[in-house]
DNA sequence: GTGGTTGGGGAAAACGTTTACCGTGCAAGT
DNA sequence: ACTTGCACGGTAAACGTTTTCCCCAACCAC
């Protein structure tokens, strides 16, 4: 099987305190001499320390753990990327599990990670509340990332969900457009309500007064996107812009403006929001705000090492920016543009209506 | 601190021994009355045996691995989940890590897995054989799933690609075409070769022949759809059908017949291959062929529970079909399809040229 | 009555680490 | 010369299980 302390401090004739010494570069002295040869032979007999026994004897697993809802999203692959990249480098492995918004799974899943010794966790677009107090009793530290209910202050990385609505909303000022129109995701979700924020504010700032008349509500869903621009267009016939709280509204919006004989970008330039694939897919592609979940992952990662190496976590509300990603759907200067998936040198975009 | 078997123990007024013999419920025979009361204890104490402590012991950890190049892909977190799925049930927890197509990367993986005591191994869409060796030597049992190179025979289990562009075209053919394109993906996928296969053969079996005309060769992406699409009309105007590799290509197909002045489904009737998100988001709707990640996740959880039974596994390749998705695209019968995301009640589908 | 079997249970070794506790031997300070 | 301190290293306990070996009582067959 494979190589023990034991064999190891045999080859190198000392004892087994002495290897696990220059191993885990502890206080405890050791002459360089003898330092080198155990590092020399451990490499060369292959030596790697069992995991369980060292789990056994610190109570520490090297593992952290990450409890998310459905790892079968989109959002949540990404955060889990960013967060293996991050704890990586420190030796930690990951484990992923799927709670489906199951309390009860959830709380499972947290005793059974507590029976493994992890040392941290992460809870991904998710939280219960169930099964907190072991955590706490077993001071096993967590964070929250892409929370979705921030009623509690609580240690969590989200998204500046404000920011990325300014982006946008001043990116269709910028272009010259006063009339704007935003579809907003469910009142429920913070992100609609800090998106909301952002938009009103943008305005705000410009001197442009909220017309509620301009502002549909979906609920993430293409269907919805359809809807609510039409609601919008027939309010406000003159409408010269259109943002939408996420991609897939966006592309329902499209549709919407394409049914109504109207061009995009010509007539109506349209925003979304996460940068889903679909956004560079659609055509016209479209201009969306990133959602930036690799960094956010990775902020959360740091916060938990940070919180295991006994520090005091940076902040208690960590706030990650998304960046605006222009594509065609707003008719900004395609010198700022990446280049579409497929451009049409003959014919303008799909969804215009000269067929 | 948690509860030992020891606390458990002393509280019953019994041995350790006998203690993990009833948790274990193994050969050696307990008296009914102290197993129920063993039992009951433990659950009021809310025992939970250190997994660390077992595997120490056993080595052995109820841990399974899942090596993938990158988890940040919607064919791997589907196969994930159905790995998970299964392995659940029998009390296993997955630690998944991206390799980033990376052989040492994925060797380091290995041997970091095996000195946790791993108890098997998924390989999700990759295989750089380093350190194949050392599974074998350590005996740990592994599955290959959805694996791109399948120049050896190994325990692996693969979507039935010969199946699912069978399914496509017969599809197309029931609906009365005959002049039928395909855009395959590169041949070095053996996907592209077993999707080109079900395409000729059935064809064949229909007594129509293969032309190489109505072959484009594309890379996945958009703009190779829209390429190959644009070079099959050009070879075939009268052509009736397309069958694309899959969702990406369909999309950019149908973007070519859109500025083609041709319109999806009555021009020219459009299948996809895997069902992406895009697929039901996309106007109009793609009919298109289901990859069964899920259930290839599933099955291939299944062969390494019966390794790990020591069970002989039940086939050395195991093929899971997909099914036809049938929606917009291909103009078949409303009353077969799901309902579109989007439906327009006044104009036909976008990517007519009615405009 | 003797020997064998069987149901039930305990004692203790072992798994591979980390680490608290002790020894040396040597240099420096008094 | 006698402490004191430090550098270096060994011994052994402990972590919480599983499992081998053993024991005891009861029962059965002869």
């Amino acid at each position: 099987m494979a190589v023990t302390i034991r064999e190891l401090a045999d080859a190198a004739g000392v004892s087994i305190a002495t290897v696990s010494r220059v191993l885990n570069h502890k206080s405890h002295p050791v002459s360089e001499e003898t330092r080198v040869r155990i590092l020399a032979l451990a490499d060369e007999l292959g030596y790697r320390p069992n995991v369980a026994a060292r789990s056994l004897r610190t109570d520490r697993s090297s593992t952290i753990g990450i409890i998310t809802d459905n790892i079968d999203s989109p959002h949540t692959t990404m955060m889990i990327r960013g967060i293996q990249d991050t704890v990586k480098q420190a030796g930690y492995i990951c484990v992923v599990i799927s709670a489906d918004w199951d309390p009860e799974v959830e709380r499972e899943a947290i005793h059974d990670l507590v029976s493994r010794s992890i040392d941290g966790i992460v809870f991904a677009e998710t939280w219960h509340r169930s099964a907190n107090e072991t955590l706490a009793l077993n001071n096993i530290p967590f964070v929250f990332v892409h929370r979705q209910y921030a009623s509690e202050s609580r240690l969590s990385v989200t998204p500046d969900e404000v920011y990325g609505a300014h982006l946008a909303t001043q990116h269709l000022l910028n272009l010259g457009h006063r009339r704007i129109g935003y579809i907003n995701g469910p009142e429920q979700f913070w992100a609609s309500a800090d998106r909301l924020r952002g938009y009103r504010e943008t305005l705000a700032a410009q001197g442009i007064e909220y017309d509620p008349a301009l502002v549909a509500r979906g609920d993430w869903q293409v269907a919805s996107g359809y809807a609510g621009a039409n609601q919008i267009l027939q309010a406000n016939p003159r409408l010269t812009a259109l943002f939408a709280g996420n991609d897939l509204m966006a592309a329902g919006a499209m549709y919407a403006l394409f049914d109504a004989g109207l061009r995009v970008p010509d007539d109506v330039a349209v925003v979304g929001y996460d940068n889903r694939e679909i956004a560079r897919i659609f055509r016209p592609s479209m201009t969306t705000i990133t959602l930036p979940l690799h960094e956010m992952g990775q902020a959360a990662a740091q916060v938990l090492l940070a919180l295991l190496g006994g520090e005091e976590p940076p902040a208690c509300e960590i706030k990650i920016q998304g960046r605006l990603m222009v594509r065609e759907s707003c008719g900004a200067d395609p010198a700022l543009r990446e280049p579409p998936m497929v451009r049409n040198p003959r014919r303008p975009p799909i969804l215009s209506p000269t067929g």
